[in-house]
DNA sequence: CGCGAAATTGAGTACGTTCAAGAAAAGTGG
DNA sequence: CCACTTTTCTTGAACGTACTCAATTTCGCG
């Protein structure tokens, strides 16, 4: 792409694509999204750390009803976590972006109730067995933030349930745009156009909306058509926040900043 | 009823319906359900605790887009969490049974995305507004417990998930009966004859699982005349769990014993 | 017994699915 | 750089599951 050299940056902080070797380097940490660390929270990190794990695109990273998953942050790429039927269907429960954490609800000794899949080419930060216990035992502080992640994560999938249960199509559609757009926009991964990358297709959106692929293609034409969307080359660009909010009743309030394990 | 001077005690380990003073005669602890919390831990709790409230059945314990929401565990009764529409659709997240937690997703300072709302006369154990944060400085091994709730919670939010987005509604509704006797058989809440308490009506249902409320009945029925369930007087028989299980595809590993708040 | 809430049933409709086929886009290898 | 393959997107048509509307019955409770 000849391109890069005239506009190196799409993302509002740059970073490198595979996780350093000391979180001290961590690119992510440098983005505005998150909570600063303080030294000795970094190095209780850094010490829990093991390693970083690359996943190719459409590479599994936790398979269902796997034992003994490990803990991660998801530190560039999209992914996202999922559930299958024994005929094939799959809902996607949600979508993982850089800061997520993976792995969370395996931690208690329990199979994996979901799968989690790069969508992109992922880059993982790798945690240690015991991390998770360590983290609470060592800084309380942390553990509370571990609980926080947790919780807005659930947040996200009740947000998802009320999509799929009670929302139209159009509302679905809607809905998952916004909610994807603002969370790239968060994490300053939007550029100077508005415009978001967006690696996924009509069929992960289908999974996530629980609509079929031919409805899911329609609507998102329909609403294309209407002018409040743009979705080509891999990117989507809202043209009309305020009528594609208000269609998916797509209220989020500015939330804190995030803690980054 | 006359029935209940002969068989006095429809719940396997009978408690007090209203929460006690004490943490140490707390009925619910009683049930083989949760984890023998230790004596340090007791007095935690204990200490953290600021009284018990008692909610109507349909009174509201979380109103949506409440502010600084307190932390409780439901204590006796059936309550549910809820999101709606501002056209009235609702959609109900998940069913909260004795031992459950109301109000963590609010702890973190921010605005309440969902509501609480009693099913039953219901008793909450009410917690002093800083206990969570307390509980994690003070016994990290009780703030592992808390993640390891809201984890489990978000599984739960996860399956409804599943089962709103992709599953046909025969398949919802045995979702639900399943899941439900499932969780309430742990609790040791069954009769002896295999028949537990069910004080949701059909709206819940259909709410619960993304249904018309008339759709709802007619599946309902259907599966009744199937002969795999029967639910009457207020109280839900499974009568083909296998049949229901494989419609369901429900098939939930035995989680180890709940730790109790 | 009578009222209101909940459950039940039928009829017509609509939203979304399935089936089918073609166009466009993105990789792949020579 | 082009031919070829594969994936993704797009559109039309027929069908079906689930919804809405409407009316009746049953149940729970005072």
């Amino acid at each position: 792409m000849a391109a890069s050299r005239i506009a190196p940056a799409m993302n509002a902080v740059a970073h490198p694509s595979v996780c350093p070797r000391q979180c001290e380097d961590c690119g992510l940490r440098r983005s505005p999204a998150f909570t600063p660390a303080s030294a000795a929270e970094l190095e209780t990190i850094e010490s829990l750390r093991s390693g970083s794990l690359s996943v190719p695109a459409g590479g599994t990273l936790i398979r269902e009803r796997q034992l003994n998953a490990r803990l991660y942050t998801l530190y560039s790429g999209w992914a996202m976590r999922y559930k299958t039927l024994s005929d094939g269907r799959r809902q996607i429960l949600n979508f993982l972006l850089p800061g997520d954490l993976a792995g969370l609800q395996q931690q208690f000794g329990e199979v994996s109730s979901h799968g989690v899949e790069a969508i992109t080419d992922c880059h993982f930060c790798l945690f240690e067995d015991d991390a998770l216990w360590s983290l609470y035992r060592e800084h309380a502080r942390m553990g509370y933030d571990v609980t926080w992640l947790a919780a807005r994560e659930e947040s996200l999938v009740d947000e998802n349930l009320l999509t799929t249960g009670r929302r139209s199509a159009p509302e679905r559609v809607a809905m998952l745009l916004m909610q994807l757009h603002r969370r790239l926009e968060r994490l300053g991964l939007t550029a100077a156009d508005g415009s978001a990358p967006f690696p996924i297709n009509q069929q992960h959106i289908a999974d996530a909306l629980g609509l079929s692929l031919v409805h899911t293609n329609k609507t998102l034409r329909r609403l294309a058509q209407m002018g409040l969307h743009e979705l080509s080359g891999g990117r989507l660009r809202i043209l009309n926040a305020r009528v594609l909010a208000r269609i998916a009743e797509f209220y989020d309030s500015i939330p804190r900043l995030a803690p980054l394990l």
